[in-house]
DNA sequence: TTTGAAATGGATTAGAG
DNA sequence: CTCTAATCCATTTCAAA
């Protein structure tokens, strides 16, 4: 993890869908030596994935919800999440200490929705039980900086 | 924004990268025509941006936590989101249905700064009882469109 | 070990139907 | 929306620093 990688993060942040030139371009790189190392981060874990930025309004979802899941047997954290991949709804997921198995953070578009989403959570993954805590108001929301550690350029 | 709608933002949403012939495939439709779907999303904001998942264990705090509230008497939603503005370790705080009165999301460096900063939450709010769930894996995370990136595709 | 350059196979994109 | 065709990009290979 050196300085053209966090570049490459920089860059991939701000749109995961750059083309390998755009790339190179932003992290001084040839667009074949850009992709070896955007493999490579990909390979090590250090970027998960590559998503969309959904507008939430766009779709008018905004009932939210944490559910806590109780599972049935043992799956592994990676079946767990395999499972919840597929379910747009699902905005987070953890596995969490406690009684519960994992703690999902959800969005909908209304209760039925939210509803609705929660059965296909049940079908889809190994589980037994659930219990929701539907949001009523939010408090107050505290910006991340997900990408903050990483933004101290060199 | 319809079935086959959705069906394009399941697939970016997994994988922001995916190329339009399996975008197409997802949907049920040709390359071009994906991609023109795709191209409106983004056009009217449905679809803010893509971007990557970084591994939170870059971040510095990297110690995350759900926290039940329990009050004592019936605080307003205003006095609470006062008295836990103060407490910067508490990312997200909402009110929610069910028998806790709050559900706050905490990060904080580790273990016993997580202490410390519940317990401080103890002692500001009008509190009776916190119930904690550590996270112990993050299974996904999907952007929420907070972090406001924009393509920069013409 | 990592890079840059070239080649090919596949994807993207505009235009027509 | 599909189809087609021209262009552009992704991916591999290979040689060089």
């Amino acid at each position: 993890m050196d300085d053209i990688d966090q570049a490459i993060i920089r860059c991939v942040l701000r749109n995961a869908r750059a083309t390998y030139a755009e790339i190179g371009k932003a992290a001084g790189l040839s667009p074949s030596a850009a992709k070896r190392r955007l493999d490579r981060l990909v390979a090590t874990g250090a970027i998960r994935g590559f998503s969309a930025l959904v507008d939430p309004q766009a779709m008018a979802w905004h009932t939210e919800a944490f559910v806590e899941v109780y599972c049935a047997g043992n799956p592994t954290p990676a079946e767990l999440g395999k499972a919840l991949e597929d379910i747009p709804e699902v905005v987070e997921a953890c596995t969490v200490s406690g009684a519960a198995d994992a703690m999902l953070y959800m969005l909908a578009r209304d209760i039925p929705h939210l509803e609705q989403a929660i059965q296909r959570v049940r079908s889809t993954a190994p589980v037994e039980r659930t219990e929701s805590a539907i949001v009523l108001s939010r408090l107050l929301t505290r910006p991340r900086g997900r990408e903050g550690a990483l933004s101290s350029k060199a």
